[in-house]
RNA sequence: CGCGGGAUGGAGCAGCGGCAGCUCGCGUGGCUCAUAACCACGAGGUCCCAGGUUCGAGUCCUGGUCCCGCAACCA
């Protein structure tokens, strides 16, 4: 019995929760609900990142205060948690009293690491920003350009992050924080081979008001990212709370391919910097494309996962997201996609193998099972590809044990016994059954929590009781889906 | 030659030196307990291209083509 710790990254809420979002959130839940089933004590921390340039720009567009377009857009996050049944213990907000303090905490306590001078750089009037060299278009690098950059300077604040860079090196070659999946690992291994550059960590408050400020300088704030990231450790109490104390360091940090670089790289060296343990895991998940296509907004091919949930509920649309989307690479999302997992795995397999057990022992045993002894499968496979992330193949492999069922019904043929009046051989051959598919509940219990409960509302106590509802029903027209 | 990843039957993936495999879809047959569900069998691949190493190469090496991600201020 162990203390387990997992986070997310905290969504920037400078637009609706979209599918990416969703994916994030469940397979951490994932990871959650599995470390609480084998008994650890578990804080799932989630939540959302609102300073900085964007949030304030859509927030003034919207004709909204910052704080009140962050309030509400932090709100949709929390709704989408728990519309998909996110068993998160926290939710921590950037703009929390709590977290703003604890920032500038550590902002104190990385002072070693942080020196001011000056940021040169493109500035793009009419954006208010700056531009890097690699993105800044050469033509209006020139003077008589009409919209002509401006050469210009300002003071920053920036963090030693080039004095860590082969200590993080060395750390993550030796998987004392294990990237995962390796694709990723080494990626951000050749990154770090050609060594890190300091980074700028504070914008001027005469450009930017929204963020926390820097402690002892009243004309400077931290640059949202470097603050965001602190939320692991200050939604914890950093640095005198228990919960620190206890938990941290994190099991697992669950993040997209997008911003390894912010966790692999900024985020160790604060860390390094603090004189605080790192991570153990940093999983990396990919991008979900639909069709084949890159989600956009231009192209309008938008699903928002709201579209889905109401359609199918949440089970399925957990189903679908962990099994079908690879674990370690990119997926798609279509609704042909959709609908075919879930009429064939989760209706025609699993929904109906559950069924034709249950009508089984109604109809030849009045609903009694009897003793069940407990089928104990080889879930070795499954627990290691848990323990990798892999979650497409654990389900992979608790979908070989429904399959193994349907088979062994097949063989058996407990309705043959059953007019051959074997009442003895039946009732084992059906209680083996029962016992299958608690197993297999008990699998499904960190992916399909509600689904899981229903099987074994059904099975327990030796005595049948019959659904209310079909498991998953099948339809093409939109179901009131469980 | 900035860095990293990928290219395997209609779709999604596994295999990483020894007869090319899995799931879905498709076809045929079987069964009847069941959500027209379940089970079995079958068709379908010059494993991106060109060279090379090897008794033997999706699998290793060299070169090329195409796709994707990252590339110091966008979180």
């Amino acid at each position: 019995m162990s203390n387990y710790y997992v986070t997310t990254s905290i969504p920037y809420v400078n637009g609706d929760p979209h599918i990416g979002h969703a994916l994030e959130f469940i397979m951490a839940d994932v990871l959650a609900r599995s470390a609480r089933q084998r008994g650890d004590t578990v804080i799932f921390s989630t939540g959302t990142d609102e300073h900085g340039t964007k949030v304030a720009q859509k927030a003034e567009s919207l004709g909204k205060t910052n704080q009140n377009y962050a309030d509400e857009m932090s709100k949709q996050f929390v709704t989408l948690a728990k519309a998909l049944n996110i068993s998160n213990d926290r939710f921590i907000r950037t703009t929390d009293k709590a977290h703003e303090q604890r920032a500038q905490i550590i902002w104190k306590a990385l002072k070693g690491d942080i020196y001011k001078a000056k940021y040169i750089g493109w500035y793009d009037i009419k954006q208010e920003e700056f531009v890097s060299e690699a993105q800044a278009d050469p033509a209006r690098m020139k003077p008589d350009h009409p919209q002509a950059y401006q050469k210009l300077e300002e003071d920053n604040y920036f963090f030693k992050l080039s004095k860590y860079s082969d200590q993080i090196r060395e750390i993550i070659e030796k998987d004392q924080l294990l990237v995962t999946p390796k694709t990723r690992r080494n990626e951000i291994l050749s990154l770090l081979r050609e060594g890190l550059d300091d980074i700028s960590i504070s914008r001027p408050k005469n450009k930017l008001e929204w963020g926390i400020p820097v402690p002892g300088d009243s004309k400077q704030v931290m640059y949202v990212w470097f603050e965001a990231l602190m939320n692991y450790i200050t939604v914890l109490g950093y640095p005198e709370h228990d919960d620190f104390k206890h938990f941290w360091p994190a099991n697992v940090q669950v993040i997209g391919k997008d911003i390894i670089r912010f966790h692999a790289a900024i985020w160790p060296a604060m860390l390094l910097s603090l004189n605080v343990q790192l991570p153990k895991q940093l999983y990396v998940h990919g991008f979900i494309t639909m069709n084949g296509e890159k989600m956009s907004k231009s192209i309008g091919n938008v699903v928002a996962p709201q579209d889905i949930l109401e359609k199918y509920g949440v089970d399925p649309f957990r189903y679908y997201f962990l099994r079908h989307i690879p674990s370690y690479d990119d997926g798609d999302f279509s609704w042909d996609a959709f609908e075919a997992a879930y009429n064939n795995e989760l209706a025609n397999e699993l929904g109906n193998a559950v069924q034709r057990t249950l009508v089984m022992i109604l109809k030849y045993q009045n609903g009694v099972i009897g003793d069940i002894p407990p089928a104990e499968h080889d879930i070795a496979k499954y627990l290691e590809a848990l323990k990798l992330c892999h979650f497409d193949r654990a389900l992979d492999e608790v979908w070989e044990q429904v399959r193994g069922l349907n088979q062994y019904i097949d063989e058996e043929k407990p309705w043959t016994i059953a007019k051959d009046g074997d009442m003895e051989h039946l009732r084992e051959v059906l209680a083996y059954q029962a016992s299958c598919l608690l197993e297999i509940a008990d699998l499904l219990e960190p992916f399909m929590p509600d689904t899981a409960v229903k099987i074994r509302n059904v099975f327990t106590e030796g005595i049948v009781r019959p659904m209310t509802e079909t498991l998953f029903p099948k339809t093409e027209v939109a179901p009131k889906a469980e």
